[in-house]
DNA sequence: CTGAAAGCGCTAACAC
DNA sequence: GTGTTAGCGCTTTCAG
């Protein structure tokens, strides 16, 4: 192998003990010391051998990061700036992809387990892993409840809700359809549904609730919702994620339906990507630096001190975001 | 710490060579105390400690995966797409975003090395970081030359320039412009401009060279764009990235153009992304499957056999899609 | 077929 | 201020 403690030791005249002190600056030393064993690890280009280091039970500096696929926006933008604000704390990120898969992440939890991470943060979406009731590591949650006594974090998803049904219905909506996820209790997606739901019942209004499998394809739910679009009468859609809004956008067009003239749309979570690249998309905006701020400030917390009192919940607040489909 | 493979030897009434053993599956047990080992491992709920393990020069069987950015939906795909098929192979991913920061990649570079990762795959946009040069550590690149000895994965980015102003041309442009990164050399973006000025010299047509330089904000690029689209004597446009030719596509709507009467537009990578949400845009496919199969083929090869003779340069044909924007 | 003992690269009492 | 020694959890000769 490489370069290791030793040979800087052997090099610079002195025990193995003393370079460990000058990397981990540690006990007293002289600066001669000090200086010649810097020296020694310039000219070998010794790089301390981070499996060696945490096997004494010291923190590996790695970060779990479980989120069912970076291919997606809003989990790409996530798992982005989670990196980066964990790397300028010294931390790596091992990147997994549940894929919505509860098998892999399963597996990923048993890995990042064995690999000693000093913590997790977890965003997938599959339900009923009980693994989560005893890894006996840091976790902090993303948008559901994962097991007694892990921290979750999320946005106020019943309030997003009823944000955007009660702007449909403000700008002249009677006919408000939803379109959203499968009917898991406990999802975010479906407190989206139960906010829509409470406005409908304030105005009185009919229900009109679509729900597309996770598992179906962008192209079968374009199809879905084409059908939905040409036979059904509607005249506002609330999507609860903002790429199924995008579908209904470019259907629409091709079935001529103007938008938001015969019909208006709102989306849910306004990532900067759809903000940039979409910004006449009408969207109830997710406080994603919010959220990475307080994921990793809790993480921490936990690291630091695994008896810290955590609150269970922490719900921020969402915006509306007013585009041109609505 | 939690449960060693010492505690789960006692259990079993065996040594711990015997428990290292059944858990690599090497040399002669009596099926009795594979058993009997089994038993203890499971009532233990005993997980090897990687670390311990990989500090005998075993391997890590972990990856360093370096782009510039997940929240990019082109790396964000090829980024999951990787993660998937690595994890297949038993293989943990380490996820770096290097965002376009010189300083940032020569850390992660160091980190990995620390980390005695297995091997790296690096996609990132950096030039001149001398440390590829010796990393002593198995690794591919995506799109870029990194150093002497380590090969190259791409598409080929002067036939996809070619190609796709072929399109624009035989669409009857003849006024075709090209919106595309900086003017490194060496950069894939900078041969499809290559492409794109040997077609128009074959035709005799004047070349229109927009670059946007990589720091700019979307916001602001779609203001050039606009002044350009505004100002200028143009009839197609030939975007290097997709994510630019949406900004075309919105501009040019703002602007009362017609798409693709007054104008044709073509983008660049095609990631399912934007054939997904996008289909109506005209683009140049990048192979990304083949990409992830390819990259972690020679990975695996380096890593098997440090000494594998390799060609420096692998390129994949592109293939052009026809939208509703050309 | 199984165990004892040495050692991977590094850290941390404990001495001097 | 600095070195000696033991040991982190696991693998691997070498005996038996």
């Amino acid at each position: 192998m490489g370069v290791k403690l030793t040979d800087v030791a052997k090099r610079a005249g002195v025990s193995a003990t003393t370079v460990s002190r000058v990397i981990n600056h540690y006990g007293y030393l002289s600066q001669k010391t000090i200086d010649k064993v810097h020296k020694a690890m310039e000219e070998l280009n010794y790089q301390p051998n981070s499996m060696a280091r945490s096997l004494q039970g010291k923190d590996t500096q790695l970060i779990g990061l479980i989120f069912p696929t970076v291919s997606h926006p809003f989990f790409g933008e996530l798992a982005s700036k989670m990196e980066t604000k964990l790397f300028e704390k010294g931390y790596k990120t091992i990147l997994c992809d549940s894929a919505n898969n509860k098998e892999k992440e399963r597996d990923y939890l048993k890995m990042l387990a064995a690999n000693k991470v000093d913590g997790i943060i977890a965003g997938a979406h599959n339900l009923g892993i009980p693994e989560y009731e005893n890894v006996g590591l840091p976790i902090i949650s993303f948008d559901r409840h994962l097991a007694e006594g892990i921290p979750i974090v999320s946005s106020d998803s019943y309030q997003g809700g009823r944000l955007a049904t009660e702007q449909l219905y403000q700008r002249g909506g009677r006919k408000i359809a939803i379109l959203t996820g499968t009917n898991e209790s406990d999802s975010p997606t479906n407190k989206r549904l139960e906010g829509y739901l409470s406005v409908l019942k304030e105005h009185q209004l009919e229900p009109m609730v679509y729900h597309f499998p996770l598992e179906h394809s962008p192209f079968l739910k374009a199809t879905e919702i084409r059908q939905i679009l040409s036979k059904e009468d509607i005249d506002s859609i609330f999507c609860t994620d903002d790429l199924t809004a995008i579908l209904v956008l470019n259907k629409a067009q091709e079935l001529g339906i103007d938008i938001p003239g015969d019909l208006k749309v709102i989306g849910y979570d306004g990532t900067e990507f759809i903000q940039n690249y979409f910004p006449q998309l009408s969207t109830i905006l997710q406080p994603i630096d919010q959220f990475v701020d307080l994921l990793i400030d809790l993480l921490m917390k936990r690291i630091n001190n695994a008896d810290v009192e955590l609150d269970s919940l922490y719900q921020l607040p969402v915006r509306f975001m007013q585009g041109q489909t609505s």
